[in-house]
Parts: structure tokens; C-alpha cells; sequence
DNA sequence: TATTTATGACACACAGTGTATCTTAAGTGG
DNA sequence: CCACTTAAGATACACTGTGTGTCATAAATA
């Protein structure tokens, strides 16, 4: 899938790879709250990390794929909170714990959306609302997957506006916001096809 | 601003200048069909207009303002298609002729959509959106703005979605899918809010 | 037709990428 | 604790792409 990170292997206990990839990953997070991913180069996050410039493109084939390692991560973290292991409720109905976490993590949640690895979050929330009893809301009418689209792209267009314009609008307001724009419509649906069912 | 094109005044008149602009304009559309916007470099450019590469920085400022003009160029003929300036349909209520015109468009569109340009394209969308009079959606509940980004940066969304997964759903059909996933909904919150007012 | 001016053809400075090579330091595992 | 392994540092280099400066020429303009 050429996803990946590490071109050669190496031995993912030694101390040294572990310090070097925190360093790296850490400078990116750093750099990326004073200027765009953009302007960001190779020689300016090995420079923060104070680490040697070669050694960069020995864990990662270049600055687009410590970022995705990065998305990586970020997704599995941000998973982790709306959908906990344990049965407790579904993403769409903590929208507010949701919110809260999303506001505390801002600035690399912004960067991740406004960069080149917006499209790859998408498509991982995409597979994380099809995923086997995790979305509430399947039509009779509308494709599933088309239904998975429409609800992860509208949730991270809202969050997305939600943290650039700061404070316009509260937490709570805005859960009630995605409450009446996406998911309610979106539950009308299923339950259209769930009556046309009787 | 900062949107601008040219950098030092040039008779638009001329009627070299005129060729050199379509030639390069031209050229990137070409050039966008075969490869991504990102591997394109100011010299493929210009060897495919055969215009010389110093004229290039003559008329932009770089490939993303070329990109830039084009967009320009691109939002407002759709808007002509959107809102025709006679009193026809708004709209919401033609999406079948509006999905014809972006079908026939679709590989520059879609180029639109990937790029960097995206995100003036979603602004110009809302501010559309906002245009005295064109949305027919307008909340006591929900700000104004909010709704108008909803709505803009849901339409883009689908249409994004239905340009990429190529036949898997007619036009037809999805005119009546964006009806009920966006259209519908955010009618409802309008109805809602007239109701509420009685 | 005389004048203006956009263009072409170099040449150049510069920034960033990615690799190759050799040495050194620091973890690892017995 | 020490010998071995291997990651990291330093430096040099080739390469690609950007953006500018200059000057002669061709082609519009008026």
C-alpha cells in the first residue's frame, strides 16, 4: 500500500531508534504551531530535533511520510476516544466528549486537515463509519458507502470549522449544531427505511 | 488580498500577452490530465505552451497563482451554470443540470478539488452560498454561516465523491441522494425555523 | 513606418532533496 | 563488564526546481 514508514528494517527496541523517531516526530509537532507543514523542511525538523540530517532518511523517506506516520498515530488515538473498547456509546452520541478531546489536540488536528494527509484521515474515518456495527445510520435508499462519506466528510468539515473560527460558537452549541445537521437527518433516513420495512 | 495575478502592469490588450496566458493556461490543463498538479514544474509548463520560461514569471508569480487564475476563471463560469442570471431555477433546485456541467468538466474540477486551490474554492462556495437572496436556507437555530459552510462544503463533498467513483451511481440518482442527505435536511431546519415563529 | 514593449535565450545564485562514504559513539547481548 | 553490532554524525556531492538579471530581437501598437 506504500503506507509505510521504515524503508530498511531496523531493530524497533534499540533505545537510539526509538529516541531519534520521538525527536523527529516531536520537532514536527513543534515547527507545525509556528509555521505551515509547507514551509517546513527536511534540514529545519532535523535542526529542532538536533538530529543528523541523514539520519532523517534513514526512518522515513521524507517529510510526507513522518507526517503520515504521524496521521497514523493521531487516527488511532483520536479512534480510541469516540469509540472506547468498552459499550459505551457510539461516536455520534458523545459528540460532546468528542469536541472536547479535538480542542485540546487543535493545532496538530488542523495541520493534519489542512495538509496533504487530509484526504487520508478521510478515508480512514470513511472505513471507521463502515466498520461492522459501528454506524448507526444504513438506508435502504442510499448506498452505504456513500452514506459513510457524507457522514465523515460533514463531521470533519464541521469540526474543521469549528476550530479555525475559535470561539464563535461553544462546544455545546456545536454538538447540538452536528446533532441537527448530520446526524438527525442522517437517523431519519434509517428509520425511513426501517418503516418502509413494515 | 494577495490573490493577484499580474505583478507589474502589462497592456492586456496586447495581443501577445493575450496568446501567452491562454498558451500557458492551456498548457496546464493539458498537463493535469496525464499527471498531479504537484508534479508539474513551471518549466513542464512552459515547454508544453512553448512560451520561454523567464515569460512565465512575466504573468504569475509562481504555478500556484497560474492555478489560482484558473480557479478564478473555473468558479465563476460555474456560478453562470448555478445562477443563471435570468430568474430560473436557484441552485438547489436544478442539481441535475448542475451535475451535467461538472460532468463534462470533471477532469479539471476534480484537479480543482485536490489542489492547494481547494480551499478558495470552498470559500467562494460559502460566500455564494451567502449571496443576498440565493440561499434558500436560512435558520433561527443555526448561524448564518455555519449554514451556508454546511451546505457548501457538503455539495463539494458529494460532488467530489460522484466525480471520483465514476458510474457507480447516475446522475440522476444522485441528484436525488444530494437531495436527501443536504437538501432536504437543511430545508426542514428553515421550515422548523418559520414554524417556530408562527 | 517609427516606436514601444513583450518575448526568447542565456547565465546565475540559491534552496531543498536524496545519496554515498567514512568515522565515531552508544546501545545490545552474551 | 566487555566485545560486538549498528545507529548516528559529518561531510561532500549530484540533481532538480525556483526565481532573477541582462541583452538582443521580434512583433504588436499607434
Amino acid at each position: 500500500m506504500s503506507t509505510s514508514s521504515i524503508i530498511f528494517v531496523m531493530n524497533e527496541n534499540d533505545l537510539r531508534v526509538q529516541r531519534t523517531r520521538n525527536l523527529l516526530r516531536n520537532a514536527l509537532i513543534e515547527l507545525v504551531k509556528n509555521q505551515s507543514y509547507e514551509s517546513i523542511s527536511v534540514r529545519d525538523i532535523t535542526k529542532k530535533a538536533q538530529v543528523g540530517y541523514k539520519t532523517f532518511y534513514r526512518h522515513y523517506e521524507g517529510k510526507d511520510d513522518l507526517l503520515q506516520a504521524l496521521t497514523d498515530e493521531m487516527v488511532d488515538e483520536i479512534k480510541q476516544v469516540l469509540a472506547p473498547p468498552s459499550d459505551m456509546e457510539a461516536p455520534d452520541k458523545n459528540p460532546l466528549a468528542s469536541l472536547t478531546y479535538m480542542e485540546s489536540n487543535a493545532d496538530l488536528i488542523l495541520t493534519l486537515l489542512n495538509s496533504s494527509a487530509a484526504d487520508q484521515v478521510l478515508e480512514k474515518a470513511v472505513e471507521f463509519a463502515l466498520e461492522e456495527g459501528r454506524m448507526t445510520f444504513e438506508s435502504d435508499v442510499i448506498p452505504d458507502e456513500l452514506m459513510a462519506h457524507h457522514f465523515a466528510s460533514s463531521m470533519i468539515s464541521l469540526l474543521r470549522w469549528w476550530l479555525e473560527s475559535e470561539g464563535k460558537v461553544t462546544k455545546s452549541e456545536m454538538a447540538f449544531y452536528i446533532g441537527l445537521l448530520v446526524i438527525q437527518p442522517m437517523k431519519a433516513l434509517s428509520n425511513l427505511a426501517e418503516i418502509k420495512d413494515i
